[in-house]
DNA sequence: TATGAATGAGAATTCATTCAT
DNA sequence: AATGAATGAATTCTCATTCAT
């Protein structure tokens, strides 16, 4: 039956009258891309296929389009690692990793980890923005993360350590990896090698768990 | 019936002397404000008391003021990084610590740390300069904390473990903490509390080396 | 009292048609008028009674502009002009001061012809264009001259002397005269008393062919 | 005897105290290569071996230095032409052919060269030096060429035409070569092959004095 | 609603000219 | 007198934003 005459257009007509969301999608690569400054609305737009025009009809400025990128692409991932951590059975240390691995997956490695990048050099021009992102994304993050580690000491998997101390040492590289991960350059001072960023992380989860171990058993066979 | 105009302007000065010096401090603080795209050159001009030309005499553009900038701010601090380490007598995880707690105190959280957050975010407007860092100051930056990492396993306080994933577990939390510890908001995502930096990177040091430790003996007490 | 604002400035008009032509237009009168370099895209932007943006809407920069000026102008000349010599019928005399005439009517004496006098003197500033500019009117420029003299050799009506002294000596004059042309104290250095160009080149023509020497036999009947 | 210690500075020093002179032979060279506008204060000075502020204590501006390059350099050699024309013997042919080739030598080939093209397109500017120009170069020229057209026609060697033409057909092409001369691009507009111009002058010479027609007697024996 | 032409406030850079030394 | 550091007006080009159609 598949013997329709070849659309010549794009297979996804244009999802009848989402505009809006199309925008902020293109927005989204567009940012991601450049960063903010040097993005161009010129380039949002014609990645919309809209015009110039269409683009500032539904958002004011070049500062409401970011809000509104950082509003649609941020805070759903969360509730997919709650789960995780919730369901989870093995060992706290593979949780953790995966964890991080799936944090990598889903959201370090994607266009929409280039907000964070941008966000730490414009926070201060959209404070407002900057709040809601650290109250719905960072701090959540920090919480299910913690929550893992609490479970690694409950059940005397991990030594009782400062637990910000941990979650730093683990959020860090990570964050600073998606920061950088969509520059080559950039990627170069933090990524060295041509190194795989997954097998990175797997390494760090490691070293870092190697770490929180309880010392009574000589466990550090892995690594 | 104003008798006398009250200060026609005190043209042209030729002050005291380290022209090019003065500029590149107003040109720090000027990119650590702004990064390095949003900078004005007019600003650095005002900020070092200048005329816009007079920037242009010793700088031949903002590309070269910026190179100036991570020469003089970046280089110098090598060295005395080097000599920590070539001197050191006491154990290993020490050392590291020491490192780490002194590449804070001098750079991490001086102005100076701003140019890191730059190079990440606008490697890719200024490639040449982003070049010259990589290899002046990453580079070297790696490589010191390489050989500490080898005299560690040299002398069996270590075990054998892959000292790519070290160095980044240990590198990616001082960036960050100074790529953030100019901005209040950027700031909160990163150092949730208001902790002190130093006693973070402390236990930080101490985390990682006990992931480090040679796990014969029970070595694992402080924390 | 002064009741209404009399007239709060015509803002954003957009104008019949043709901008790019018309910007092409006012581009010509003021490289004319200034020359290459202290020509500013600010007064072709006025003369052409639009903005410094709608100029380079169209130009990408004032070299391409001035290469869009150099095409509209002196391109289209060409395939008239090649037309006259494969359709003329008459003796190769008269052809060749008809084309100088020609050249004269419809380039050398219209502002067109400041357009070379740029080339001449400003060249260096622009050796992209220059380049175009010789490829695309000089050189076919002195083909198709060449290819009247060639006929002109061919059907034994000149000597087969050196084609390329001849071509610079018939073109010499006509480029002098056309680069003064629009220029007063110019023209006085190339052109003494007011005389009449036209003429003057109908005489060259003339004296060209026909040489300066004595017609100790008569041959030489025209002059 | 010539075994002077090297000496590491250049030969001639500073002739004592003619830096205004030294300051002229410097612009010229500079406008020469540059041009009017493109040339640059600084590398006048430079060039002259003095600072920037010396060039303007004994020059007031950029336009009275090129004044006074004017002045230096044009009109000298005139007496020089005039007595080649008084003293000739031999026949008109070969005279204005020797005086075309020795105009090129001293003048035409010359850095000199240089101000026509400057004249030419920045007369209107300066219309004062323009007028001077005009009156001690320009026509002085122009008569000496016209005194040795008068001696061919009353030497019966030259046919009665109109000297204007004449004049004109010779005098631009030596100008347009000259304008050119200094200028890779622009030369390669009007002396297309690496022709030699000496050659190419003297080409045109003969050319003109014998024309383009067929001998059909045998009256045209030189070219 | 959508379009894209038009606008103009900047921003980097150049260089003639001034003036403290 | 000589120097060269300092100035700032001028110039090209960019791009967010506006608005006529």
């Amino acid at each position: 039956m598949s013997t329709q005459p070849p659309d010549p257009k794009p297979k996804r007509q244009r999802r009848k009258d989402d505009r809006p969301g199309e925008i902020v999608i293109a927005a989204l690569s567009v940012f991601a891309e450049a960063g903010f400054n040097s993005a161009r609305m010129e380039d949002v737009a014609s990645a919309a296929q809209v015009s110039k025009g269409t683009v500032f009809r539904y958002f004011a400025s070049k500062n409401e389009l970011f809000k509104a990128v950082v509003h649609a692409y941020l805070g759903p991932r969360l509730t997919t690692w709650r789960e995780l951590v919730n369901t989870a059975e093995g060992p706290t240390s593979e949780l953790l990793e995966a964890l991080m691995l799936q944090w990598w997956r889903d959201t370090g490695s994607t266009p929409a980890a280039a907000i964070s990048r941008i966000f730490i050099q414009e926070a201060r021009h959209i404070p407002d923005v900057a709040e809601y992102y650290e109250q719905t994304v960072i701090q959540p993050g920090r919480d299910i993360l913690h929550s893992i580690l609490e479970r690694g000491v409950r059940r005397k998997e991990f030594r009782s350590v400062d637990l910000e101390t941990v979650k730093n040492l683990a959020m860090a590289p990570l964050l600073l990896l998606a920061m950088t991960h969509h520059d080559t350059i950039a990627r170069s001072m933090v990524l060295p090698a041509n190194q795989d960023p997954e097998q990175l992380i797997s390494n760090m989860a490691q070293l870092l768990v190697s770490g929180l171990h309880h010392p009574t058993e000589n466990n550090l066979e892995n690594l």
